[in-house]
DNA sequence: ATAGGGTTAG
């Protein structure tokens, strides 16, 4: 027994829902020979192909005499000599290269300073994200114009604080249409359409920037048949909101109507080119991309990078390489576009090869290989990477954090993020996902408590990402009450978050629970989907709803347009043959549009076991010995039902079986948090401190368990994995012991949490409940495939598992 | 010196 005082995380540690998807399996991995399609020859595009450029020198005048007469800028008072304006220009030069100091230190050398010199301070501070010196600039300031108080609008929405930025525009004597402008666009960035239209409808003077900022309010919010109707009403757009249109299409997938726009164009530019060119190359249409950007009538640094990215994601390196080879400039983001797909495609060797001789690193460059390396589980050279680089930001932690947690390194993982915390690393929403899902890995309650008061802190609570995970850490930390009080505060519940409490409630045996949720969720026309499905067809199947179940398997398909999966059969399966209607369930398999697979069997055997069916359990546990001759739980479970129905020669060939296999046998551990360490407990273990308290409570617990009734479930089956022994010291199976040390520690009146790697074996559960009605305590149990919630006697399990 | 569209990393 050890007594660790951080983290301590036996692999492999199952996941709450019992399946980890590594996070780089969900990266776009196409092979290189996929076919490309066939250029298809978009007749409409030949004819109309007149470009006209706008210079920029044009686009200035144009801006300047759009603003004329609106504003009267430059109310200063003062009489501009040439030699101040020269300072000026000192000023937002070094500001433009980021030279924050140096622009400082002219403004300070200057003889005279004007408004515009003032104005110049702010919005180069703004731009460079500095924004308390920003601030600091704009109170300071003797005089402020209409520039001045738009500039800082523009600081307090880049910012992120929308009220500060709304405060500013109603307190400003006086507003020009920058100022609306500005307004209605920073509502529209931040997702409140309504907001944003408001101030459209309110605004005194519009133009075509104006106009522009309502159509990207609604497309860039989704909004994309709002924002057609906006853009049909009227004749006259700018290609920039053209383009704007073009790229909601675009972004959605909806590639023909994009190029039904993109043909009827009066005026393309090279925006429109590269937007139709990425659209392509994103949709995996490489072909039909390709043929845009060789029509391009002028291509820049996006067109080529749209191009080289289209075929770096979807695996055609080589041709990638070849535009990458060709490009006649390369800024920061095409080389990382090349690297990312060498990555993707887990050439690391090419990839490093390129970053080594990259001339113009930056952060992402960094980050991209270390993400790299992380996902292939090389984190020794992520970790070189991490140490090397000049700058590290919140992605470069997340990357490091996510890669540990991904190769089952939980424990790293959430030192990563403490170490993060302490440098005073400015954490955001991906941040404290990541050490929400990682405090779910390994059931790490109380640190996933700190978490939350952090994020809490942090402002982040209110966000439906970072609400999900709080969420999904408290149902598989086993804090349900927690976790539904965090589902109760969500401002916004999407899909996952309903998806996620309903399966919490269902994996900890409250099948009841989670079918009102569900009723709830289609009350408030939330339209469930497959994963949705799967968590209430298991919650029936926990609450022996049997009916319910069949009900909603048939309604599925009917009412919400979803196919069943193999999951779903999966749950119909344990559903039918808990409620010992095995034939059903048999039938049902065979039915089903795609064979069996291992699990089905596993839940048929279970089944047979519970309903004494030996037959029936042999011959699925010969498909599953057929399908996975390693998986140890499973010759546990057909011993378990040999056992049952008294064949104890079958029982010992089991044994036998197994040896000759040579499956191994993973060692069974359970453990609980108490004061922030955790106890770690194996089989009869005999290292702990502690251990005479232990035992002699234990022995006391089993005189008064045999008096209150229970008797031994088994001596002679094979528990669990876990070897039975016959010394008195080694009687115990690690649940019970860790069990007995939270009655002993966990103060009266606190559930006792204790996290077991494996499968509860019969005869603990049978003694766990009469432990929990004589101590009068509430224990909550994680085995590897769910919740037992022992009070009063009776567990949430319902005696199935 | 202030307001609008397109590419990359997480």
């Amino acid at each position: 027994m050890r007594r660790v005082t951080s983290f301590r995380v036996f692999s492999p540690t199952p996941s709450g829902d019992g399946r980890v998807i590594p996070r780089w399996l969900r990266l776009r991995c196409f092979s290189a020979a996929a076919a490309v399609p066939l250029p298809e020859v978009p007749e409409s595009l030949g004819s109309l192909a007149t470009e006209e450029p706008e210079k920029k020198k044009e686009k200035k005048k144009r801006r300047r005499r759009l603003t004329k007469g609106s504003t009267s800028s430059s109310a200063s008072g003062y009489s501009e000599t040439a030699e101040i304006v020269r300072w000026n220009k000192v000023i937002t030069g070094h500001m433009r290269w980021g030279r924050c100091e140096e622009a400082s230190q002219a403004f300070d050398a200057m003889p005279r300073r004007t408004t515009v010199s003032w104005n110049a301070m702010l919005s180069g501070y703004i731009t460079n994200d500095r924004f308390e010196l920003a601030l600091h600039v704009f109170r300071r300031m003797p005089h402020r114009d209409l520039v001045s108080w738009n500039t800082m609008i523009s600081g307090f929405v880049r910012n992120g604080d929308l009220s500060s930025a709304r405060r500013l525009f109603d307190e400003m004597p006086d507003r020009d249409i920058v100022s609306w402008n500005a307004m209605i666009s920073a509502y529209a960035q931040y997702g409140q359409v309504d907001a944003a239209r408001e101030m459209f409808d309110r605004a005194p003077v519009k133009n075509a920037i104006t106009w522009n900022g309502l159509l990207a309010a609604y497309v860039q919010n989704g909004r994309l048949e709002a924002a057609r109707k906006l853009f049909d009403s009227s004749p006259e757009w700018e290609t920039v909101s053209w383009n704007a249109m073009l790229a909601g299409y675009v972004h959605r997938r909806r590639l023909e109507e994009a190029r039904e726009l993109f043909d009827r164009m009066p005026r393309r530019d090279v925006v429109s080119w590269n937007t139709m060119v990425s659209g392509y190359a994103q949709a995996g249409e490489l072909g039909v991309a390709r043929l845009l950007f060789d029509r391009a009538p002028t291509k820049d640094v996006f067109t080529w990078t749209a191009m080289l990215s289209g075929y770096a994601q979807n695996g055609m390196l080589e041709e990638a390489r070849r535009v990458f080879d060709k490009m006649p400039e390369k800024n920061e983001v095409s080389w990382n576009a090349m690297i990312a797909g060498y990555v993707q495609h887990c050439r690391m060797e090419q990839a490093m090869e390129l970053f080594g001789v990259m001339p113009c690193r930056n952060i992402s460059s960094w980050n991209t290989m270390i993400t790299g390396y992380a996902q292939n589980g090389e984190l020794s050279h992520a970790r070189k990477l991490f140490d090397e680089m000049p700058r590290r930001d919140s992605i470069s932690w997340a990357a490091m954090i996510a890669g540990h947690s991904q190769s089952g390194l939980s424990e790293e993982a959430l030192g990563l993020f403490i170490e993060m915390g302490r440098l005073g690393e400015r954490l955001n929403r991906s941040a404290y996902t990541c050490a929400l899902s990682t405090c779910a890995d390994i059931s790490a309650l109380e640190c996933g408590r700190q978490v939350h008061g952090r994020l809490v802190k942090a402002g982040y609570a209110a966000g439906c990402f970072v609400g999900n995970a709080l969420l999904a850490m408290y149902c598989k930390c086993g804090s349900i009450d927690e976790a539904y009080d965090a589902f109760m505060e969500m401002p916004a519940k999407d899909v996952v978050t309903w998806n996620t409490m309903i399966a919490g409630f269902a994996r900890h045996g409250f099948g009841r629970e989670a079918l009102e949720v569900f009723d709830w969720m289609l009350d408030l026309h939330t339209r469930p989907d497959d994963v949705t499905l799967v968590g209430v067809l298991s919650a029936c199947g926990h609450a022996g709803l049997v009916e319910k179940g069949i009900g909603c398997f048939y309604a599925m398909e009917r009412d919400f347009g979803i196919t069943p999966k193999p999951q779903h059969y999966t749950c119909m399966i344990d559903l039918l043959g808990r409620a010992g209607r095995l034939g059903e369930a048999q039938v049902l398999m065979q039915s089903m549009p795609f064979e069996p697979d291992a699990t089905m069997w596993g839940a048929l055997l279970g089944a047979s076991r519970i309903h004494g069916d030996t037959e029936l359990g042999e011959s699925a546990a010969r498909r599953i010995f057929e399908m996975e001759p390693e998986n140890s739980g499973m010759y546990v479970l057909l011993s378990n039902l040999y056992a049952a129905a008294g064949k104890w020669a079958d029982v010992g060939r089991m044994r036998v079986m197994m040896r000759d296999k040579g499956v191994r046998k993973v060692p069974g551990f359970s453990w609980i948090e108490v004061q922030n360490v955790v106890h770690t407990f194996s089989v009869g273990d005999a290292a702990h401190p502690q251990k005479e308290e232990i035992y002699a409570f234990l022995e006391d617990l089993d005189r008064r368990l045999k008096k209150a009734g229970h008797v031994s479930v088994t001596k002679t089956v094979l528990h669990d994995v876990e070897e039975e022994e016959k010394e008195q010291m080694l009687k115990y199976h690690s649940e019970r012991l860790a069990v007995a040390f939270g009655i002993l520690r966990v103060p009266r009146g606190r559930p006792i949490r204790v996290i077991k790697n494996l499968r509860v074996c019969e005869d603990c559960h049978s003694a766990i409940k009469y432990i929990s009605a004589m101590e009068g305590r509430l224990i909550i149990l994680r085995d590897s495939n769910r919740f037992h919630h022992f009070s009063g006697g009776s567990c949430s399990c319902g005696d199935y598992w």
